[in-house]
DNA sequence: TTGTATAATGACTACAAGTCAGTTAGTGAC
DNA sequence: GTCACTAACTGACTTGTAGTCATTATACAA
């Protein structure tokens, strides 16, 4: 039957406008400022159309989020299969840096996602649509523990737990980047966006070697 | 006249049982889930009440979280103390787990700090007190800052901008924090929480080097 | 044309933060 | 002791927003 074929799409469509209309929003006002009736309204909807296709508020962030992290996770892709050739220690710089350009486009992604592990978020959500998010989160993990076992090959990089080497090196990115998102905060300590970033990078790089080689 | 400071004790005190009750019921319930209610019936008085001594219930946050950012500056000075005449590498491991230390004694603190930097907090505190928050949580920077500097003095550490450095770590070991205490992230990390902290100091140790020494 | 299923609506409920007109109680003057 | 004054306190009310659901509109097949 064509006529069902043509209703799936058009739910598809009325779901998709939907999702836009909660970017456009939650990224002009932030998450917590916009409303459910400030998405229906941009969408042409009414609210109880926008929770016959989500079942929360926090459901559209996620959902906006995994298509999100989905592109972010292509960029890795990408920086990592550019520099596959190179040594490990210019891969990582590579993997770090795409992993910055991609938020500095999107600096309301990382501040969404942030917000996502606080708050009323786990109680709004289900835990499959939890889990899908923070899953995507950490898929990025494989390409940097896929160079820092290349690294520990060549004997550039110390051996260690790769594992967790990565986790860290992850982790300890993510720190920068809310400080570097955080203006007072930032003003505060009083360095520049890129200095921090970039200095975290060639720390752990330098961190991670097995020798001196400035 | 002895009535009048005889009051303004009473008035600090109820100030402060207000501020108790709240701590009791934000770490029991969580900042989110815990309501003003909740908060003036465990201090035994009205919401009213409440709005007297506070101006909003984050507010109140930002007093507890004062108080509690006094005492971990204490930790860290007793830490840099202590420590003094130690190699400026170990003093910064001495540092490191001083603070780490008090995050696991007071996990919910690290959590409430967290939750300062999102959402409603900006809007609902005056810019005074976000900004002693956020002073008194950069504070501990200084004792890190002198041992890095100690550190290249000693030619332990390689020359760079010693604010940039510290304010990197201090970002980088919060990164860390925050993946540890996020029970269902750290557990698709499949992590240890002291394996993880453990290596990011080492890593930014090793990194700040001039020099191989392991 | 009409019966049925699906989609959409918006007035309504629930809940929590924050307000304020009114009440209570401590204090000093007489 | 009592009265007037003030500071402290109260809780019913307002406001704002997430989420619900009985009702209405629309599209299609027979």
């Amino acid at each position: 039957m064509t006529t069902r074929a043509r209703r799936e799409r058009e739910k598809e469509k009325r779901r998709q406008s939907i999702l836009q209309a909660a970017r456009d929003v939650f990224f002009e006002n932030g998450f917590h400022r916009a409303t459910v009736d400030n998405v229906a309204e941009r969408a042409e909807v009414s609210k109880g159309t926008v929770y016959l296709y989500f079942e929360s508020k926090e459901t559209i962030l996620a959902h906006l989020l995994l298509e999100t992290l989905d592109e972010l996770i292509e960029e890795l892709e990408q920086a990592y299969v550019a520099a596959e050739s190179l040594p490990a220690d210019e891969q990582l710089r590579r993997l770090g840096r795409a992993y910055l350009r991609f938020f500095k486009e999107e600096p309301e992604c990382f501040r969404l996602l942030m917000a996502m592990d606080r708050g009323r978020f786990q109680d709004s959500v289900t835990p499959e649509i939890y889990q899908q998010v923070l899953s995507a989160s950490l898929e990025g993990l494989g390409w940097v523990m896929k160079t820092i076992q290349q690294g520990i090959d060549e004997e550039m990089f110390r051996c260690c737990d790769v594992r967790l080497a990565a986790s860290t090196l992850w982790a300890m990115l993510n720190g920068v980047l809310e400080l570097m998102n955080h203006p007072l905060r930032r003003a505060m300590v009083g360095m520049e966006r890129e200095a921090l970033y970039q200095t975290a990078l060639e720390t752990v790089i330098q961190g991670l070697r097995s020798a001196p080689q400035q």
